[in-house]
DNA sequence: CGGACAGTTGACCTATTTCAAATGTGGTGG
DNA sequence: CCACCACATTTGAAATAGGTCAACTGTCCG
């Protein structure tokens, strides 16, 4: 059940036998949700994280005039709202994009790891940072990048985290997205997404048709968009 | 000369006596930094965080294209990299803006403090997790706000954490940056910052001049903004 | 077969960028 | 104390990336 999450922790830490044990003495209740549906919002009091087991969902906050921006999407294996167990409530919503299965982790067993598992509190909080890492990625992306590159620079980290799980190799990935999606995940308009896309095809590098992202030309895609997967942490260290 | 860092503890959690000791404890060499260095550089090994005594320091990530944005700022009492102690090496830069002071934290201590004091290691962990959420709204600025309201609302939250550690107030805060670093900040181009804050005087809402802003109305510039500050999590809690 | 979306395209618009030059301003050496 | 230099700020004019509006075309269910 929870292999994509292990292999995600695998490849950063090792993580002993006996940790394995508590990560799965520390779930709780497993959730099936609809595509669309959002499952958290933002300001309301949570007692446990969510782990996303299966699907594809995201982190976004709209504005009072209805613009919507994601601010991380998720993928099998990661925790949606780790952060919840130290915030208590969320700046943001969390939604699913595909048909998701999840589980939650209480906080209370969180809090447990942080008097007995210092050494897993740690990996946790290490998932926290790289949340944060992420973030600031799409900050640079958001800020200085053109359209095509802040797409062709998604489609990239997405691979490797795609990669990591076993869902993408070099020709490409599954991405049930829509152009409006993506187009939220970008700061762009979905008509200038849909441009976008078409510039990205004719250019030979990818293309996005029937939710699948099919790659062309990896090398030019990511000098395109100046990706360096440093910012995902993939070596392995003590943490 | 750690009151900034533990007001800003405090404002959002009860920290013992013991744990202030703690913490004191923790604490190695003071370095001085003159304005525009940069101290810390993506990829180097880091054995140490670093907390920021004085002065305004930043987050920043370059494009080869020499394009630079600002991923947060930082004032005293923050910590620059609390999460090098989780990655060990940074995805990004972190400059002084001003001269500033800072004290160094070593990962050693850290890593005690994991093992030893859970209560303080999730206090400190919260850190962690309000940077992040820090550089959501950041995300969400850059995706979707208009220039004058990314200025606007840029001004709102550093009135807020400068007002935390008595350095604001309702008139306004000294801030030295120049209008350069402030377009690094909201990922526009100086010559458009420089009119945006023309046009915001002009509006009657907010002067910046002199290093220094000064607000002739909050209220409408927290409108303009669309500011809300449940992403600074101001409430305390138990963590 | 129809309805609800998702994707596509064209024409036009505008917020922001780009380029270039002029005008402060604060610090330094003579 | 002044001259000068390096920057920071300000302004104008022209260019453009991306947005807006509107229509048309899939496409997938039910």
């Amino acid at each position: 059940m929870i292999e994509t999450h292990l292999a995600k922790l695998r490849a950063r830490d090792t993580i002993s036998e006996e940790e394995e044990q508590v990560i799965r003495a520390s779930l709780g209740e497993v959730r099936e949700l609809r595509a669309h549906v959002t499952c958290i919002r933002a300001g309301e009091r949570l007692s446990a994280s969510t782990l996303l087991l299966d699907g594809l969902m995201c982190r976004y906050k709209d504005l009072p005039g209805g613009e919507r921006q994601i601010t991380e999407l998720h993928v099998a294996g990661d925790f949606l709202d780790l952060h919840s167990f130290s915030l208590k409530q969320l700046d943001h919503n969390v939604m699913a994009l595909t048909p998701c299965r999840v589980v939650l982790v209480p906080h209370a067993k969180l809090t447990e790891i942080t008097e007995t598992q210092p050494h897993l509190a740690r990996v946790y909080w290490f998932l926290t940072a790289l949340d944060a890492a992420i973030h600031r990625e799409w900050e640079l992306s958001l800020g200085r990048r053109s359209a095509i590159q802040r797409i062709a620079h998604l489609m990239c980290e997405l691979r490797v985290r795609l990669g990591l799980i076993g869902q993408a190799d070099d020709d490409g990935f599954s991405l049930p997205l829509t152009q409006s999606d993506l187009s939220d995940c970008t700061g762009l308009t979905p008509v200038h997404v849909n441009r976008t896309l078409r510039d990205l095809r004719e250019r030979g590098l990818m293309d996005f048709r029937g939710r699948r992202v099919t790659i062309h030309d990896l090398a030019g895609l990511t000098a395109l968009a100046e990706f360096d997967d440093s910012y995902l942490y993939l070596r392995r260290e003590e943490r």
